[in-house]
DNA sequence: ATGAAAGCGCTAACAT
DNA sequence: ATGTTAGCGCTTTCAT
């Protein structure tokens, strides 16, 4: 395999001048340029990206870190999506995307700490953001550059980071419960470790308060994210004595669960209650009923964290900063005005 | 940061000899062995990954090659379920995955060479086959480790893969429509420059001519992969003076376009026509009604081709193996035995 | 059982 | 504009 001295010996020039055409030094003669590219296409050179990397201490790779229970996680389409759209302006800034994994949280932070101190990545992308994450204090401690999808959190000011506005997208969702004449809601959230989670939670909370509906606890239930996680929560809500009219579920994915146990329990949507959820990811519209949801948009997200992991690599003395990335309720067929009548009655 | 070197000297030894002691090498006393560790765990000391590759002519990374359509094809749920069961796979054997991507064919082209020429990884896994592949060729060339998810266009015994039987497994689901009574069956594939489309289809084929229906021309129609793509396919074959009573998608997502489709045309599902399709992904069972499918195990597929890699960099001379991962039908409520009746009219 | 020293392939001062 | 040279941090002969 060629070297960039077997590129030097031929083109009859000194290593470092190879090196300078690669990089596209402008200090270097046109013609010695041609004569160098012309020796590197015939030995079929290429140059070594490791020991550039040694060379350089930069690997123009950014790693990318799920959440623990990495396995389970991936099954939700919001992942692939956010990556999707991280490689995507990754790419266009020719970096390199690397993933390490693990099953436990404690597999995953020895991963990123792999990554970190093996210098295997230039910075880091994290996808999920919970309370008191052992990573992020990691992070912080090394001045590793990072940035989180969501929000941190806490020193929300210091860590540069890439979010929704779940707070208040997730106000305005309750109050279109609300607003048609919805007043027995309920709120099935995911992991409550996750930021995402408190904030949809006190968007929910707020708009509840704010219409002067009572605001009970057993109306409030968390599950974990997934499919399967939804059912129980099903179960809790319907067994009260006043059962909700209406479901604030925390995402999707969970969202098509209790639909699933609505159904089963012959509980019908949108006739006996409404439900709307977060994310817009696909799925969402194909389920039964079709979902009003709030999109996020996810791919969007995803291209910001690149982007920001990168300017943050390259310009490491800047400022942490916050992207919000605005996110749209899309109606369909999981909600239903409340009858009035009915509402008097009650 | 701490190097071997601050180690060497903190524990009064050569750097070789902390090397050794990395490796664990035998010939390194135990007391020796405890104040060198002792002396990494003082500095914080984490070998430099880079370093070591460059001197060791390994990354310990594979190499993971999405379809060129990178973008849309990571909407398959298909690909984020291999790759989880190839993180799952890699982490077991301590390797870390490499992800370069590309819009177009020729930028995948590019971000492959550069992986292989810049050394950044030590074997590839390409998750698709199409005919007559660039990459196909230039990994062969090149003699770098590579293991195809999917069957090779040629050279299937030159190359070491991990498929599903797609021949058998698409003849299964055709047979199965035709013992419940249906004559007219057609097949709606993706694109045909993919092996698995070609397989299914010798499977449909297959068992067409077996059960002594005609083959008709008319009955085959290709579409991309995705979503849309399945509603043109259904307007053709519904246009048809005799339109099939059952089809064969070559995949999930496609099956749930052909489904929407169909719904909006007014053609009921099973009732007027049945459908099957293949992977198995989440949505199958949520689509309405849920696909019968034939689940190929997307996520084994995905361990044993980590597997596969993983056993290939480290013995390279062993011969290429071919690894078929058992497939099995799904049934759900998207097909109907044909009316016997109905059946002697005709 | 351990040390010395030469590389791995490239970059980046410093010279000229 | 180009050459010289000393690393980057680690592994690995070859000595001892």
């Amino acid at each position: 395999m060629a070297t960039i001295k077997d590129v030097a010996k031929l083109a009859k020039v000194a290593p470092s001048t190879v090196s300078r055409v690669i990089a596209n030094n402008p200090r270097i003669s046109d013609r010695t340029k041609e004569r160098v590219r012309e020796a590197m296409k015939n030995l079929g050179y290429h140059p070594n990206f490791i020991a550039r990397s040694l060379a350089n201490q930069s690997t123009q790779a950014i790693g990318i870190v799920l959440p623990s229970s990495a396995d389970k996680a991936f099954q939700n389409p919001f992942f692939p999506e956010v990556i999707r759209g991280i490689s995507k302006a990754a790419h266009q800034k020719q970096y390199a995307l690397y993933m390490s994994t693990g099953e436990t949280e404690e597999e995953i932070y020895e991963g990123v700490v792999h990554m970190v101190e093996g210098k295997r990545v230039d910075g880091i992308v994290l996808l999920y953001s919970s309370v008191n994450d052992k990573l992020t204090h990691f992070l912080r401690k090394k001045e590793f550059p990072f940035v989180i999808v969501g929000k941190p959190f806490k020193d929300v000011n210091e860590i540069t980071h890439v979010d929704n506005d779940n707070y208040r997208a997730s106000k305005e969702v309750t109050e279109h419960l609300i607003e048609i004449g919805h007043e027995q809601i309920a709120f099935i959230g995911g992991d409550l470790n996750l930021v995402v989670t408190i904030d949809r939670l006190l968007g929910y909370e707020k708009a509840v308060r704010n219409a002067g509906l009572p605001y009970k606890d057993e109306y409030i239930v968390h599950e974990e994210f997934l499919k399967e996680g939804g059912q129980e929560a099903v179960k809790e809500l319907f067994g009260l004595n006043e059962p909700p009219t209406a479901l604030v579920v925390a995402d999707d994915l969970m969202a098509v669960g209790v639909l699933k146990m609505l159904f089963k329990m012959g509980i019908r949507v949108p006739e006996d209650v409404s439900v709307v959820s977060f994310n817009n990811i696909m799925m969402a519209e194909l389920s039964q009923p079709p979902l009003t949801t709030v999109d996020i948009n996810i791919f969007q997200l995803g291209c910001e964290s690149a982007r920001s992991i990168i300017q943050t690599i390259e310009h490491p003395m800047e400022p942490a900063r916050r992207i919000i990335i605005p996110h749209k309720v899309i109606k369909r067929q999981s909600c239903k005005a409340k009858d009035t009548a009915e509402l008097k009655e009650a």
